[in-house]
DNA sequence: GGCATTCTTAGACCACTGGTCTAACTGGTG
DNA sequence: CACCAGTTAGACCAGTGGTCTAAGAATGCC
């Protein structure tokens, strides 16, 4: 499987993976994949080439696993987020709001992790974005298509476009509405409000 | 200013510069610029690196300038898009449609640039992508920015949000289709009917 | 305790990158 | 023909991602 670290990175020193996924983390967040180096990696880490090569294929490889690091400390920390099992569309969609408003703050206590996951999406399209980084991607797919498919099936969800179609367009409207919030953050009283208005865009374009 | 040749690049004899620019053109189409090779470009060019250099600033200025340059041609081609005067919102909305319509032609019938245009579009949101191809997307601002004012004045388009928010919400969702449209590319005989449902999303979003 | 085996590390080496720089070539002018 | 400005060629540089091999370290067995 790829984006996976190789086994024998999980019987390393725990405070030697530390430093690999923090010098990763950091150099990942502040020049996005493209840019990133990974003998600045290799060297923040205090750990030699050969020993990277020994635990990850490569760059993307351990880009995806640091990638799939964070999601999964995210999930951990402030999650978790079922699929909304709501019958009624507005239940169904205060849910999902709610999930929102709890991303945005965890990723609002933690920019570098924000950062990341930012290029990690924003790269999404683009070939430099190995198939591993997109790999990781599809594995929040069937989530967002089982949501899909609820909201579809208790009249919340248009059903007349292709469901890839319908994520496509919620996803690629996300990413423009965060890079607003990047430039525009709001303030946490108004943070509700901010959310109110993504929730609005979002469910002008999937509503029946 | 970025992104433009140097002036000494037009005082070049007429068939080399072509082939710089389709030795560009293709390799920055097939593997976007991160992954694009400015040594290969060069020796597809036949031209020297010194030369290269005597004529453009870098590699993402060449970048840059070839974006200009097909975004001229296509507007040349299948242009004008002048900025909708219609007063009523339908009016509007055909306008647009209409353009929309022909970009996609032009764009099915000129797959590199497409490309191209797709990848820079892409790429806006990493950091990769340089300030120089970021000025280019600049450029179409101004356009975006009276087309949104017009459609806000009529009653088109909603006033409640930023028109940045505005924009970009619909160059995300825009970009989204897209991505889908190469996936699945309608048929002719559907072209017309793709065009309305992309509309119909847009104006979902713009909606007052 | 020594040896063999396996695991892990170190860093030399490679082909390639984008970019700089200098010498040489070319063309125009007086 | 000499001089000057414009242009070209490609050597050189620091850095990249990745490979490879030798050496060191750890473990297990007799």
């Amino acid at each position: 499987m790829v984006g996976m670290a190789r086994p024998r990175f999980h019987r390393l020193d725990e405070t030697q993976q530390q430093a690999i996924l923090d010098a990763a983390l950091t150099e990942f967040a502040a020049r996005g994949f493209a840019d990133a180096s990974l003998n600045r990696i290799i060297e923040s880490a205090g750990i030699s080439k050969g020993s990277m090569y020994y635990y990850f294929d490569g760059k993307e490889d351990l880009y995806a696993h640091v990638i799939r690091d964070r999601l999964e400390a995210v999930i951990e920390r402030d999650g978790p987020f079922p699929v909304p099992e709501e019958r009624d569309p507005e239940g169904f969609w205060t849910v999902l709001a709610g999930y929102y408003l709890r991303l945005m703050r965890a990723l609002m206590g933690d920019p570098q992790t924000a950062a990341l996951l930012r290029g990690w999406l924003a790269g999404a399209g683009t070939p430099s974005l190995g198939a591993a980084a997109r790999e990781a991607e599809q594995r929040m797919l069937p989530w967002l298509m089982q949501t899909l498919s609820t909201g579809q099936r208790i009249g919340a969800v248009r059903t007349d476009l292709a469901p890839e179609l319908i994520l496509g367009a919620v996803m690629g409207l996300g990413q423009a509405i965060d890079v607003w919030l990047i430039s525009n953050p709001p303030a946490d009283a108004v943070l509700e409000d901010a959310v109110s208005t993504v929730m609005d865009l979002i469910r002008r374009v999937v509503a029946p």
